[in-house]
This record gives structure tokens, sequence and C-alpha cells, in this order.
DNA sequence: CATGTAACTTGCATTTTGCAAGTTTATGGC
DNA sequence: GCCATAAACTTGCAAAATGCAAGTTACATG
């Protein structure tokens, strides 16, 4: 009964956040949520360019992982605002200790600015647009 | 001339410390280093596994990192004990936000117990061995 | 109706992982 | 000397992840 492994590699808690978050581009979207970015196109236009299919993939995977949640804000057709729940929010200690990391050991990295500091519209404010007949099919 | 870019996706700090060390090993081996081991073999037997041919590439790439040194302890076969250099040290910060955020956010994990505390041995102390006439070929 | 755009999806070619097995050099037992 | 064992890597692929380009869907605009 029950004696399924509990943990894919082993239970330390550095090693199962690696399978949550440990890729190259995770921790990045992460980031750009923290700073106030919540759409699939402002995440697909930061400086790194992420590919779009790893950026859906990656949305999915941190979603499934508790880490974001992605609320609807328009119907025909569904566009959904992404944003971060609290243990999402909680990566920002492991954010801050890479930026302190690589600032001092990588020559010429910076932090890149931090958000909206006090950013209100974070979702697109329900894009005005005219509700049109809908045809579902 | 010199207009060759310098970093690979952005200046980002984040985004080039994730260029180094964000795959599921690299962090790991850290960890390992900063609990006292420092043997191929005492790496590569930690709980996780870690398959030996990534084992292998991984020191290269962090020593090539600056992350950590190489320094033979045995000639004939050539045995290196890897320690790490203030560059690796300082990304116990690093784990450190991931052990936090391991244990808070993911049910069941635990911070491997830190190492020796006050490791000396960490060399396998020239392992003791009578210098048998070498005949280099 | 022709364009344009945001948000994804799909098709591969390339790269990275991972499992298993092989190699090299040395030690210990008989 | 001969055989078994071991540590530290290396090599050979098969499988999975990544990345680039192009395609799709559902509107909005002129």
């Amino acid at each position: 009964m029950g004696t399924t492994r509990p943990f894919a590699r082993s239970a330390c808690a550095v090693a199962n956040s690696l399978d949550v978050v440990g890729d190259k581009w995770s921790l990045l979207v992460v980031r750009d949520l923290l700073h106030g970015k919540s759409t699939y196109g402002e995440l697909a236009n930061s400086p790194e360019r992420i590919p779009t299919n790893i950026l859906a993939e990656r949305l999915k995977r941190l979603e499934a992982a508790g880490i974001i949640v992605g609320t609807p804000y328009q119907e025909r057709p569904v566009r959904y605002a992404y944003a971060l729940t609290p243990k999402g929010k909680a990566l920002g200690d492991v954010l801050l200790a890479f930026v302190r990391w690589g600032k001092q050991h990588i020559p010429g990295t910076v932090a890149m600015d931090q958000g909206p500091a006090s950013a209100e519209a974070a979702v697109p404010a329900t894009t005005q647009r005219r509700a049109r007949a809908k045809r579902t099919k």
C-alpha cells in the first residue's frame, strides 16, 4: 500500500525546489510577474525572449505547481491575466539571493528595475470592448 | 569592433545566474561541497544519484565558471578533491533561500543536515599509499 | 473584406539528460 | 603472479527538453 515513493529524487528541500523551478526560464517568469507584468504578451516580450511554446508550457507547469494563477480578464477569446500566489511571491527571496550573487560575481550584470512599485492597473482593466453578438460556433 | 554581445540573454543578474547554475544538478553539487563532501565518489553517492556523466560534466562547467576548484590529492591516477571558491561559497545564500522556500511550500521536504560544521579532514588525507616504481607507460 | 494583433499551438531539428556499460589505475587476497 | 574489487571517469545511445519558425483562432480596424 501507499509505498509510492513520495519524492522524485530525495526529501531535500533544495532538490525538490529545483524539480519545480530549476530550469532556465521558470524563475524569469516569476521575476516578471513580481515586477508587475501579467499577460502572455508582456511575458513574451521580456528582454530574454522566451520561446512562446516554452512560455505556454511554463505557465501551465507553474499554475499546476500552485505558484501562479491565471484569471480570465476577457471571454471570447478567453485571455488570462497571470498573477503570483503567496507561494509564488515567496520565491522573491530566492530571486533576491540570485540578484545579489549575480551582481557580486558576474561582472556587468544588473538588477532589473523593480516593477511597478505601486502598480495598480496590473490587470488590463478589462479592455473596453463592445460585446458584439457572440455566435459560439 | 568588440560588438560581441556581452550577455547570452540579457544583463539581468538573475538571467545570467541561471545560465550558470540554472539546472537541476549544479546547485546540488554546490550543496554537497558546502556540506563537506569533496571527492567524485562522495558527490556521486548523494541520495539524488546524479548520473556520473552529468557529474563529470558539471564539475568541468563549475570549475570553468570559477565556482569550484579541483586540486589533485593523488597522482597515478590523478584524483581531485573539489572545493568551493569564494564565488561558490557565496551560493550558500541562494541555497538557503531555496531551503526556506522548499520547507515552507513543499510538504515533507527537509533541510539536509548541515555538513561537517568544523570539517577538517575534508581532503582524503593523501591516502597513504607506498609509491611503487612508477612506469609511466 | 483585407490587414493587423494578441495569445497560443504545432512541427521538427538540435541539444541536454539519463541509463548502462566500458576503461584505467591501483589495492588486497591467495 | 593472478583474480576480484574499487574509485573515478568516459562512451554509447535512447529519450526528453529546448528553440526556431510557422500556423491558428478570434477579434479590431479601416
